[in-house]
DNA sequence: CGGACAAGCTGA
DNA sequence: CAGCTTGTCCGG
């Protein structure tokens, strides 16, 4: 922090370019003509060398003794408002959790998508509401996990929430959001979209909701946080720096001293540790009458030579006609592993001996290194292969040919792995196959069937049982409560483990509880922290930092006991010369 | 980031 | 030794 100006004397602004790559910060004079309109988190022009650039200001002062003030050059324009200094002391905080030390891509973040130069306040009225009792503790002790019913919204945590002042909503999917928000409307309450209304919750809402990036609202006094499906992945941003939201929530909250409340269905080990023993649960008989009928198919029952992903089970579901049925099968392609019918070997890559995949053009393809080539055995040069574990192109086929009716392929859209585009709207009585982007296309249905489940609970994930029940939660959503009749059909040779339990027994603890002790047991998060570095000169880095360390396909994950450890080395080491060095904090595929 | 400038490589 | 590439440093 810079000292106070003195009463007349230059002041100061220490600013933040915009410009990718150059973490530093240069100091500017203020002209006296703006210094009513400069503030810390204002949004200003500079030249730097020569060139013009955009900027926050993150300090105001007399100026430090780096750079003497008579060498300073002025500011060129201040361009409208900008964060908080509360919310600009949070981007600090997620500087070193995620960001390797860098500020700039959370003041990216932060800022409004366009200038805003004056700002309204609008007239906000409280809404009574008749908050329950339980939830009234939880936010008078600080907040905690609401557990809630899949088929709940969030709209009494919020409401409850919406008691202390401006509460801020944070909700991983887009459509959801938007409704929730016309219903609080309708309640009464003055709400605020994020990004679009940035300018509206700067000047002061009852609500503000958003995306993930809501997290970073400008609010004059923030009342609560609340996090809607705070299990879900969408909260964390895919490219580095990765922040999550749950945990800036977590952390905004705390900064304020504000309650802060994590809504889901499926409570996360990072929420529940979080919480302790703040957390508040719906009666076991709304959770069992939220979740559809579970039907949990024993693979290993099947006679070992028919094993099939279709079983009877689910073609007797593919034939009635009646039905929409959504078939979640999480491999792409025609075939993930192929064998030779002549020879009986495995199809592996010349080049770098992994197991090759089928396309639909019927070309072989090596995940790992991308070699391609015509679809001969590598050993015998048989053209004869069977399709030991079929993709999605392949199950189609053979989808419609037990259902006698037609089925649609339901691929990735073309904005991500999840579909992010709008969700189809598919004719009632079809049949959809697809990844598990199928579970986020397709809006209803009265048989969600997982064909290989185990492919979720054995992914090589630390989080995989974790993200498993989160897939069969999305799909109890798609089907309605139990009394509309849906069916969760669960292909598996593992029925025993604790996500096919909970989900037949409708009681998610049954996965977070052996998760806890499994993660304490082997320091993963949040009783460890994690970091995955990768590009040119990773390796090199990590010995530097001298954080535990092990190779990790093209990079090294790193290890500390605390993320307020973690982030302070990855920041301090300093990079060996050449080198490109990609840092994810907390990486959500390992 | 992008410009400035210095140190190394090529060619006749 | 000009002319060019490649790398390092710096900006307020």
């Amino acid at each position: 922090m810079t000292p106070d100006p003195p009463v007349g004397g230059p002041l100061v602004a220490t600013v933040v370019p915009d410009l990718t790559g150059l973490d530093k910060t240069f100091d500017y004079l203020v002209p006296d003509d703006l210094r009513h309109l400069v503030r810390v988190g204002s949004m200003v022009r500079v030249t730097l060398a020569g060139r013009r650039a955009g900027g926050w200001v993150v300090a105001l002062g007399a100026g430090s003794a780096e750079v003497p003030v008579e060498r300073l050059v002025p500011l060129s324009k201040w361009s409208g408002i900008g964060p908080t200094a509360e919310v600009l002391e949070l981007a600090d905080w997620a500087a070193q959790r995620w960001g390797v030390g860098r500020l700039r891509p959370f003041l990216v973040s932060a800022s409004p998508p366009t200038m805003v130069r004056s700002l309204q306040r609008a007239t906000t009225r409280p809404a009574p509401h008749d908050t329950p009792p339980a939830l009234h503790r939880l936010l008078d002790g600080g907040g905690g996990v609401v557990r809630v019913t899949p088929l709940d919204d969030g709209y009494e945590a919020v409401m409850a929430a919406s008691q202390r002042g401006c509460t801020i909503v944070i909700h991983p999917a887009h459509d959801a959001m938007l409704r929730l928000a016309a219903r609080l409307r309708g309640a009464g309450l003055v709400v605020a979209v994020m990004p679009e209304q940035w300018a509206r919750a700067a000047g002061g809402v009852d609500v503000v909701i958003g995306g993930r990036t809501a997290v970073w609202a400008s609010v004059p006094a923030t009342g609560s946080i609340v996090v809607i499906d705070e299990h879900d992945e969408s909260l964390q941003e895919e490219r580095s720096p990765t922040w999550h939201a749950r945990d800036l929530g977590i952390e905004r909250a705390r900064r304020a001293a504000v309650p802060c409340l994590l809504v889901s269905p499926c409570p996360t080990v990072s929420a529940l540790a979080w919480s302790g023993r703040r957390w508040v649960r719906p009666p076991v008989a709304d959770e069992r009458s939220s979740w559809p009928i579970v039907d949990v198919v024993d693979r290993s029952d099947e006679e070992p030579w028919r094993r099939s992903l279709l079983t009877s089970r689910l073609i007797a579901a593919l034939r009635d006609p009646h039905r929409t049925v959504v078939c979640v099968h999480n491999t792409p392609g025609r075939a993930r592993l192929l064998a030779c019918r002549t020879c009986r070997s495995l199809l592996l890559c010349e080049r770098c001996e992994a197991a090759v995949q089928q396309r639909d053009d019927g070309t072989l393809r090596c995940h790992r290194c991308g070699t391609e080539r015509p679809p001969v055995c590598q050993a015998c040069g048989s053209g004869a292969l069977a399709n030991v574990r079929p993709g999605v192109s392949r199950l189609r086929d053979d989808l419609e040919a037990a259902a006698g009716r037609p089925v649609v392929t339901v691929t990735a859209g073309p904005d991500g792995p999840d579909g992010g585009g709008s969700p189809l709207v598919g004719e009632r009585n079809g049949i959809y196959v697809g990844t598990e982007a199928v579970l986020h296309r397709v809006r209803e249905a009265d048989v969600v069937a997982f064909l290989d489940f185990d492919s979720e609970l054995l992914a090589p994930r630390y989080r995989a049982a974790e993200q498993a029940f989160v897939l069969l939660v999305r799909a109890a959503r798609m089907l309605g409560p139990r009394s509309r009749g849906g069916r969760l059909i669960i292909q598996t040779f593992e029925p025993d483990h604790p996500a096919v339990q909970a989900a037949l027994l409708s009681d998610p603890a049954r996965v977070a509880a052996p998760e806890a002790v499994r993660r304490r047991d082997l320091l993963l998060p949040p009783f460890g922290a994690l970091a995955r570095v990768s590009g040119p000169g990773a390796t090199e880095f990590v010995i530097r930092s001298g954080l535990a360390h092990a190779p990790d396909g093209d990079g090294v994950l790193v290890r500390a006991a605390s993320w307020d450890e973690l982030g302070p080395v990855l920041a301090g080491t300093p990079r060996p010369k050449g080198s490109r060095i990609r840092v994810e904090v907390d990486p959500a595929r390992r």
